[in-house]
RNA sequence: UGGGCUAUAGCCAAGCGGUAAGGCAACGGACUUUGACUCCGUGAUCGCUGGUUCGAAUCCAGCUAGCCCAG
């Protein structure tokens, strides 16, 4: 009996590659399309580019999907996790922002949605494993699962898979981890798919591409407030802090002498955004941050251990030494200053090719200092 | 109502007679499955009215506005 396979399919081109090269390798493949956002149900008006659309962008990813299903020969499921991705993921993501920290919704949509409500639904139709369009791969030894870089650098996606356990990585299949973009589309285009050509989705998953600011508004209330320099000079006014992250510089509005403005912290009990001039202004930087709800993916180690760590996507790595302060958080320390450490961004953490785990940036420290961001 | 200074795009600011630098902001785009960062692109006839000159943002006069000193 061949083993099955259910694949997540968006309606993109690497998800329709990764269930070709799954058929080809002789699987039993069947396909799931997943809906999580329902911009009606979940009163998304408010810089909505296709609120008022006959047809809305999920129902022609859908027909894409539906159509690569076809030509490849493989029974196309549709599931409705709106719910979910609201109490899972959304909400988690909202919170963040009224504490005044920048989340990263789409490691919780992997963490809760992709691999979690995805993967129960399919084990109901009884597969082996799962599968999905992610530049990651993953090693599955004797005994455990390791979580590996995807071989397109400028693609790799495990820092959004590092809350990923064993448990959930044991089912699962990155069938186009191995290859670079390019060769994807190469694929895709050879096999005239649909979606050979279509542009790379961007923007929170499920969501898109939107308006941050008008997108917001439409479940948080604008709390105006001062920006204010390290000095406590007002010099300019901002529209809530949730629409600001650390190392930010547009959107501010403040123009003049001098340099750009970046905001360089916030003051959730004052209401205040503190802003700085210059990019390398210092107190963007830290050298240790904490990192919470960390999941580790293998053995866990004793004392220090140094590795790297990326704590934004598409950040480079860098050099870090970390240490456990209890089962769940790590203590991390830089090699060098690092700019833009920002509570609610994804902390992740490397040894070579293999993707250690990570968790969530708490608080960042300059010589032992808590930054106020 | 004595004297002095200034007046260039939303903001800061070059220019000193030969036909408007640059920076910041904003906007657009590229990059990107977070939000950013980064990169590329886009703008003014020079407070107003006259005058001098082949030619003025640049010189002169008047007006207006603001600032400073003195009253």
């Amino acid at each position: 009996m061949a083993t099955k396979v259910v694949i997540g399919l968006s309606g993109g081109v690497d998800s329709s590659v990764a269930a070709y090269l799954l058929k080809e390798q002789g699987y039993e493949v069947e396909a799931v399309f997943m809906r999580n956002w329902d911009s009606a149900l979940n009163n998304d008006r408010l810089g909505n580019p296709s609120a008022d659309d006959p047809i809305c962008p999920q129902e022609l990813d859908y027909q894409d999907a539906k159509q690569v299903a076809d030509q490849l020969g493989i029974t196309l499921h549709r599931v409705d996790f709106v719910q979910e991705y609201w109490d899972r993921v959304f909400t988690y993501f909202l919170d963040e922002y009224r504490k005044g920290r920048t989340p990263n919704p789409d490691i919780m949509c992997n963490k809760e949605i992709k691999f979690k409500a995805f993967l129960d639904y399919a084990m109901t139709l009884d597969c082996d494993y799962i599968a999905m369009g992610h530049y990651a791969r993953v090693r599955h030894d004797k005994d455990q699962s390791y979580l590996l870089r995807g071989v397109d650098r400028n693609k790799d996606q495990t820092y959004f898979l590092c809350q990923l356990n064993q448990a959930q990585l044991r089912k699962t299949l990155f069938p186009i981890g191995h290859l670079t973009k390019q060769e994807v589309r190469a694929i895709a285009r050879d096999l005239h798919l649909i979606t050979a050509t279509k542009k790379d989705s961007t923007g929170i998953c499920f969501i898109g591409e939107r308006n941050f600011t008008e997108f917001l508004q439409n479940y948080l209330p604008a709390q105006p407030g001062p920006m204010k320099t390290l000095e406590g000079e007002v010099v300019g006014q901002h529209q809530g802090l949730m629409y600001y992250t650390i190392g930010q510089r547009r959107g501010l509005g403040i123009g003049g002498r001098g340099p750009a403005w970046f905001v360089i912290g916030k003051d959730i009990e004052t209401n205040t955004l503190l802003v700085g001039q210059g990019f390398d202004h210092p107190y963007v930087y830290s050298d240790r941050c904490l990192v919470t709800d960390v999941n580790w993916i293998n053995e866990r180690f004793d004392g220090e251990l140094k590795c790297t760590a990326k704590f934004r996507y598409r950040q480079e790595d860098y050099g870090v030494k970390i240490r456990w302060i209890d089962e769940t958080t790590l203590d991390v320390r830089f090699d060098q200053p690092i700019r833009a450490i920002t509570p609610g961004q994804a902390a992740v953490f490397y040894d070579g090719e293999i993707c250690l785990g990570g968790g969530f940036i708490d608080s960042a420290y300059w010589q032992g200092e808590k930054r106020r961001y």
